[in-house]
DNA sequence: CGTTCGGTTGAATGTTATCAATCGCGGTGG
DNA sequence: CCACCGCGATTGATAACATTCAACCGAACG
């Protein structure tokens, strides 16, 4: 039920200033190539006429750390080889909002291109290994690489399409149904990079699954216990087996609160009418056919 | 109090074929050239070395028209010249989503470059004029042309901060703070359009604004009554009058609902005391003094 | 002249935030 | 080694809030 990823404890050097190249003990310090960024994109790769002399270069971050900061000059987009972070953007009365959890192949940083300063900030949640693409040069190449600056468009337009899902998910769903799409997407994104899309453990806190879902982290976390006692998920602090991921990505909205008590009334009925049986492990099918899916 | 645009009725012809280049009866087609483009966009515009010979086609639309569909083929980007649109997502329930309402100099259209299909569809809430960018055509422009290629990531990149920003004040904001934000920038980009900042009418419906904002029509509906009782507007079904713009760019909350009440009982009792006085226009100070900002 | 649609408002209901208490884990320091 | 934090997570009780259902009004339109 565990999972491959070790988070490191937030808790070790709040915010220590970013971009240290060299900092580390072991820095195993490691430069991509042109095909590696594109296979990391999953962009077509395709065939790149002698640019692969073209090189990036790695940098590491620990927990807690700053990839870069709002109001922070830009120059440069970052990809994810390894890690997982959150990017938080703080308006205008110091709220905090989380956009987005880059992880493995995801590209960040590019709300700085307008304005030529970042936007939000990047934050590690582990240990992250960081690729670093300077814009302009990256643009440059997109001038002379139609296939690359399609690639470029497009990447742009993805984060608008995700942003704008976003954006409805907020704006038109139930916060079940927002957890639940959460876990989802998590799911697939987990699968995709090659590890379970059944079993993993979440790489942010209680707090930032509720600041991201646009509710209070105690609403999530009865959500996530919610979707426990309905057996479609068990969820124990960070570790989360998914048992029923098609009620997931269905669900719309749990049965009203009062049905949902007189259900466990009902539970607790029979659990006290039977007190030496099994404990009940694996919830009823009647249970999750509670689900309103309209 | 009442203001330049004048609204077409939306029961005209529901959904008709879109891009009909020719179809109404005084067509006064015109066509734009870069200059033009940039200057709506707030491109520098700049030296355009012999490109001045790019022209862009005009296209009316009349309210209720959709100007392109979710899933149709992408290939052209779109630019308001006058009039006002929404821009819609639909998500795989079905769940209808505003996404911004397009007004003169805004660029559409940006989300159908990723998977060459939009995703989402744009409908005109007035008569309008659309400028048609074939993207092809535009991105080989930027190519010889650093300064549009500059522009035209800048554009995307304007746009994802814009979304960013929507998230946030859906994840963070009252609904007060969120119809208050609302209304500083209809006004604002009222007056970047030339128009009055502080008298206007909204283009669209209270349905349409509770959708974009994540509530329902009659908390909208209800959110902009109680502007008006505390006189930090006006507001009589389309018309708005805005009297005090800096409350409403700092106001984070309404005072708790008890206390609104009690203030209410209090007015009630005092216009109670004085029947046959002039009824309140303007109302109190410390009625404003009740707005919480911290 | 009736019908439809947009808008407003009230009352009841359901949902979420807030405040608060508890638990368990991991780290630190005596 | 163990006691003692501090933090994340869970859960309960209450108050605040938004939605829903419903009635009503007025303007626009056929």
């Amino acid at each position: 039920m565990s999972v491959a990823q070790t988070l490191d404890s937030n808790t070790a050097t709040p915010t220590p200033p970013a971009r240290s190249a060299g900092s580390g003990s072991r820095t195993h310090k490691i430069w991509s190539n042109m095909h590696d960024v594109c296979n990391l994109l999953r962009i077509p790769s395709g065939t790149f006429v002698g640019d692969d002399d073209q090189h990036f270069q790695h940098v590491q971050f620990k927990a807690g750390q700053r990839i870069h900061t709002a109001g922070q000059p830009f120059d440069m987009l970052y990809i994810v080889n390894c890690g997982f972070l959150k990017s938080v953007m703080i308006d205008e009365f110091g709220n905090e909002q989380i956009l987005s959890f880059p992880m493995k192949g995801d590209l960040f940083g590019i709300d700085g291109i307008h304005t030529k300063k970042y936007t939000s900030e990047a934050v590690a949640l582990s240990s992250c290994d960081i690729i670093l693409i300077p814009f302009a040069k990256f643009a440059a190449l997109g001038r002379t690489n139609p296939v690359l600056e399609t690639a470029l468009y497009g990447l742009m337009s993805r984060e608008l399409i995700r942003e704008q899902g976003m954006i409805t998910m907020l704006g038109s769903l139930t916060v079940e149904a927002r957890v639940a799409r959460f876990l989802v997407s998590l799911s697939e994104r987990f699968s995709a990079i090659g590890y379970s899309g059944k079993a993993f453990n979440l790489p942010m806190t209680r707090r930032e699954i509720g600041n991201y879902l646009g509710v209070t982290l105690e609403t999530a976390s009865r959500t996530l216990s919610a979707f426990n006692e309905l057996g479609l998920i068990s969820v124990d602090q960070r570790s989360i087996y998914i048992h029923d991921i098609n009620a997931l990505k269905t669900l719309r909205r749990l049965p009203p609160s009062r049905a949902r008590i007189e259900q466990q009334e009902k539970k607790a009925a029979a659990a006290a009418a039977s007190s030496s049986e099994f404990i009940q492990v694996a919830p009823s099918a009647a249970m999750r056919e509670q689900l309103a899916v309209v």
